[in-house]
DNA sequence: ATCGTCATTTGGTAAGACCAGTTTAAGACT
DNA sequence: AGTCTTAAACTGGTCTTACCAAATGACGAT
């Protein structure tokens, strides 16, 4: 039987890494810990610890610029380009909605399985905010404070592909779904009584992590909102 | 007019490197210089010299290990793999060296046109040195020292391409090479005189940076000994 | 020509220092 | 409460010196 020889403390620095990666731990656009921490946690020197920072700026799993922090990458952004130059038609912005179905509630059904104890804490502190702030808002910031609640689930699901594209789905289709916030305000005047209730399903169904039950309000959530459009 | 960038010092060693192994001025095999007088020639720690080698690792141009000294890599060798389970056959040896008239008739050529002078230089000593070891020689040394004249003429021609294609092919069929030699001095009894006459010529040629007559010489010296065996 | 030994050279890593750029915190002001 | 300014703190980039471990080369003996 063959025993895998010991890693080197750089083998088990990039190793940690990769995983963090891979494991959706380190969230694209957030910063990694500093190389002097990183130096201290893995008894390395810094020198050492640059070296496998700049294999992975290599393999653009991370991004540096001096002064600043080290930043995790979005995987797909390279490899992913959302198309810029289809009118928004309701056809796609109905379309745009049948994708956050689906995308919110993979995101939702994978926080309630796998979120820890502290992103939970950290959600409903958000969630509560978001209710202190509904009142008096512009729709821009309604809008804004929605696809906050929204990322933060996606980026506490643990899930690598579905924090990535859905941080560029939401950086193209901000405006869509912006627009389909103010078309649904001026047809009923304020908000949809409807839609208030179901952001608490959601985030009960979260908070008490069920997840096929936290899948299904997501995704009924956005659905709803979508015949709501439809209707216009 | 747009005025480009100054490069930092480690950018201009990084092009530097890339532009010497572009340029078939680093041989696939051969030793880099040490970090240390890389270091010294280019103004950098040590330490900014092996981030640069550290990416060049990581790209394939270059293989380090520990008091070893750092090489060149040959750049085909991860992408082409010479055929090995095809049985020797005639017809595929006279393929073998229907190549090599190619292959040593245009390293001869750009041989010719691009070695420096102290290639030229070490090229003539090897040929007299090979011409006073072919006296009393095993078939296997002579077959060794013509391959090693070749190859010394491919890795002066500053064809990167065709310096590593040559390794390849040459590390692949030097059993078949080999083969023909000993038929060849089997046929005959001892070596053909036309042979040694070619090399001359071939020697001549390059020294005489006649580019067109040295390729026409190392082609036909192949085609020759091709004629040789074809006639067995 | 080959082998063993030893000195030298090489790559790998560490520790500390300094520089340049970015971020954050604190205080003033509105 | 929000904004602006400034200074401190933090970060990445690079350097210097030192030491360790592995490879290479020189030299002498056989």
């Amino acid at each position: 039987m063959t025993i895998p020889p010991q890693l080197t403390a750089k083998e088990r620095l990039q190793q940690f890494l990769m995983k963090q990666i891979a494991a959706g731990e380190l969230i694209p656009g957030n910063s990694l810990p500093s190389e002097r921490k990183l130096a201290s946690d893995f008894q390395l020197s810094r020198n050492s610890v640059r070296e496998v920072m700049q294999s992975l700026q290599q393999n653009n799993l991370v991004e540096t610029t001096q002064g600043g922090r080290s930043r995790c990458q979005n995987l797909l952004q390279p490899h992913l380009e959302m198309p810029k130059s289809v009118e928004m038609s309701l056809a796609l912005q109905l379309d745009v909605m049948e994708m956050r179905a689906f995308l919110e509630g993979e995101a939702a059904y994978y926080c309630a399985l796998r979120a820890t104890d502290e992103q939970l804490r950290l959600l409903k502190i958000e969630y509560q905010a978001m209710q202190q702030r509904r009142r008096g808002q512009s729709t821009l910031h309604k809008a804004k404070a929605d696809l906050t609640f929204h990322m933060m689930i996606a980026e506490s699901s643990h899930h690598l592909l579905l924090i990535s594209f859905s941080q560029l789905f939401y950086a193209r289709y901000f405006n869509a779904i912006h627009e389909v916030l103010s078309t649904t305000l001026k047809r009923y005047g304020r908000y949809p009584d409807g839609i208030g209730r179901q952001h608490e399903k959601i985030h009960k169904a979260i908070q008490a992590r069920n997840a096929e039950q936290a899948r299904l309000e997501a995704s009924e959530h956005i659905l709803y909102t979508r015949r709501l459009l439809e209707a216009s």
